[in-house]
DNA sequence: CGAAGGATTGATCACGATCAATCGCGGTGG
DNA sequence: CCACCGCGATTGATCGTGATCAATCCTTCG
């Protein structure tokens, strides 16, 4: 039905990005880039102090991938971890028949790979242009050595992360359709305001069947809560996303 | 509706008055406990040297609950590590309206608190009388500081259980009953096997209530998928379990 | 023996899936 | 410029899996 899964990857000089410049490439990278990083504070890079932060940039490399291309592949071996500095990425597993579970949506100063495992145990691409921060695996451990406060910060990271796969599997196993979308876009919109976000524009870069995917539902059931939602007056749909109209109706409705 | 037993917590030699909430007590065992833990090796104190298990084992305290009895409760401030050494023990939440999802069933060597977080996520009582290891959060963190292979091991025990959630939120949002309960049984018979069990007899010591909670589904679909299995050849139900007819019968039902 | 709680089985219901038609929008080429 | 195409989203009609309601059955335990 869908992913094509064709070979694209990287893109090097952003071709159509639409907003920053065009500068970032893999090789020379200045100092300054974790410095200047637009999401460090809400990203495990806060727990580093300055100089640390000079030795991290030293091993960073700001990459770019096109919407649509792969960033990681379930099974292969895991060399990379990305800090996603931009856009938005799906992590996702595929069952042999074709059926889709998404794991989740990757925002800015979320990590790709922060369990450092021998193999990646799920599949992730870019949904949007996508600039992320890319560590090696083997450099990326040397510095951890140094670092244990980091590696302490990773831990809590991931436990972060198991927590908000235990909301996953509540919503999964025990609440219904009306519930899941309701709750899916107040945990959006929570996040985004963490990320310097609004609280009233919520933009969705992902597709209905991404959602569906997401929420172990089909697309027509989600476009129809989403019109239901709409009737209820609680959002309007936009072009790119909806605008919240009665922004705690959603956590009444996701109940919980 | 159901559980929450009120009282009924250790086993042992319970201290004199009932008291609601007390800990499992220390049988007292010191500086052999961990060396001739059954559960070590497959547990993350397999990274430990003879004599840093000596120094674990100073900190360590074997306790006890019967069945029933609550081991952490969802909110309450995590001051507690524990390693399972024998038993079953259940970790859920619970919705306000009374629906509930649990997580998972730890057996033995398994981890529980893990991921170090400031309040546990989840509540966790025991199936059946348990056996663990008891560590207080200070003191376990006071002995990581000085073992950094340990809390890398911990980081990757971690992601593992973040792989296993992974696992059963495709098993939640994109898998039929049938898979589910068949996914179920097989994941468990693997566990077993790694821990020591044979391949064909699986006891179930939690109720059809718990499986069902497990797999996002009710009793009666639970009892009905059991029959059918049976009609099916594929297992027969046994006092306290099932057995395996055909071990690989389920591997092919689970589907994936 | 009787009570209580878990498990099984049956009858019916309903939520969300499936099948199918249409809409709307953006891109492309005549 | 507009016709056409492709793709995603919406809406409608119908179906089916698993939920719900309900009646035993079975085991354990007092």
């Amino acid at each position: 039905m869908e992913h094509n899964a064709s070979g694209a990857d990287l893109v090097l000089p952003a071709p159509a990005g639409h907003c920053g410049h065009a500068h970032g490439r893999p090789a020379g990278i200045p100092a300054s880039v974790c410095a200047a990083c637009r999401v460090r504070s809400v990203s495990v890079c806060s727990a580093l102090e300055p100089d640390e932060l000079r030795d991290l940039a030293a091993i960073a490399d700001d990459v770019q991938f096109a919407a649509r291309a792969e960033i990681v592949s379930e099974g292969e071996t895991a060399q990379t971890i990305y800090n996603i500095t931009e856009g938005t990425v799906r992590t996702y597993r595929l069952l042999p028949d074709g059926r889709r579970q998404i794991f989740g949506f990757l925002l800015a100063g979320d990590f790709l790979g922060l369990s450092l495992p021998e193999t990646y145990g799920f599949s992730a691409d870019a949904i949007t242009p996508v600039r992320a921060c890319r560590f090696t695996r083997g450099r990326f451990e040397t510095f951890l050595e140094a670092k244990p406060r980091l590696l302490r910060r990773l831990h809590e990271a991931a436990g972060h992360e198991l927590t908000l796969a235990q909301d996953h599997m509540v919503l999964l196993g025990r609440r219904t359709a009306e519930e899941k979308v309701a709750g899916f876009l107040a945990g959006l919109r929570d996040r985004l305001q963490r990320i310097g976000g609004g609280t009233v524009m919520i933009p969705l870069p992902m597709t209905r069947e991404d959602i569906a995917d997401h929420l172990g539902l089909t697309i027509e059931t989600v476009s129809r809560i989403f019109t239901k939602l709409v009737r209820q007056r609680a959002l309007i749909i936009v072009p790119g996303g909806v605008r919240l109209l009665a922004p705690d109706a959603l956590d009444a409705l996701a109940a919980g």
